[in-house]
DNA sequence: GTCTATAATGGGATAGAC
DNA sequence: GTCTATCCCATTATAGAC
């Protein structure tokens, strides 16, 4: 069993998460973490051998749930309307579940995040996921209508997501309005 | 003519938003602003009395663009569904205008906002324009298209929006989703 | 209106004891 | 694995000369 390490390192991740999305990245100290968790500074370098990495350590987990869902729309071969659907529903599960925070986390400190170069990497996969939520759309109006789709299901998990307060809102109506988003609009030049 | 003040208030202005829209507000010392504009810290603080100041000034005319905007639209006393239209028409005007860089630059850098205390301010106005471009809505779907059609606009000023690269999204086509977003869609009920 | 010089603070990170 | 103590550095901001 190797016995049950120690688990430090994980209440480190999640006061440093709660931490950063309640004051942003840059204005949260390595001192203010060390504090919450009742240990010193240099506890946390034992741990984590910069305050980057602590960051770094959140998103790597939320980089492979995002490129598993990429691999599997494209592994997948069927209906690609339906496989487009599929994309938004799992996609919602993730902003849904452990990962909702991380991803709110994200998008409110983007320069932050910027400087620790994941551009490279989540960016990479976001943009892959995008395309394929797109499939093969030329029109750059409905190249708009899945980028916004995708927001629609942050929302969800962000309610404050701009400037005003949040509102509430239902994440099973987030993926209603995102799938109308994603979906050819039935109004117009009907069959 | 009270001769022509001089014009360095709004040359610090203007480069203290370059720097804190390419690197951050908090990355962004006084240090370099000074630097790019080849004059000391100190004369910053002459036309500023603190950092914070710098980025409030520039809030502030943004401020009021999007409070003339609310007034104009509780004033107005026409066709509810034309009123709407004519709303998010003049907020893009607005993203599209001098203002976009600024929104783009609040909307990225949230934390910052947040400690400076811009929420009780401008916070309230998206708030009071998102109320207005709802109308009357009570139905929480129609009330998360309202603010995606809001945040279809913003992706005109700012591509980059979501962690994904930018696409080139034409401003004209944001508009017209826009308006799609917040029309009562034609294919249900029809009539 | 802009400068030099410096104060005052707090940050990330390390060394080495235990 | 956690501690104390400390280093080094950058930052905001101020005082006062020119």
């Amino acid at each position: 069993m190797a016995a049950r390490r120690s688990d430090t390192r994980e209440r480190i991740q999640r006061v440093a998460l709660e931490l950063f999305s309640e004051n942003g990245y840059e204005k949260t100290s390595l001192r203010e973490i060390a504090e919450r968790l009742d240990v010193t500074k240099a506890a946390l370098y034992y741990h984590f051998r910069t305050k980057e990495d602590i960051v770094l350590s959140l998103i790597a987990d939320l980089e492979g749930a995002v490129g598993e869902l990429v691999e599997w729309g494209r592994a997948r071969d069927g209906d690609p309307i339906e496989t487009r659907i599929e994309l938004l529903r799992r996609f919602a599960a993730i902003t849904e579940g452990q990962y909702g925070p991380v991803l709110s986390f994200i998008q409110q400190n983007m320069p932050a995040m910027k400087s620790l170069g994941i551009k490279p990497r989540l960016g990479e996969r976001m943009t892959e996921l995008f395309e394929l939520v797109c499939a093969d759309e030329r029109d750059p109006e409905a190249q708009l209508r899945a980028r916004l789709a995708l927001a629609a299901l942050l929302f969800g998990a962000n309610p404050a997501f701009l400037v005003g307060q949040s509102t509430g809102v239902d994440s099973t109506i987030a993926l209603k309005v995102a799938l109308e988003l994603a979906s050819p609009r039935p109004s117009r030049d009907a069959t």
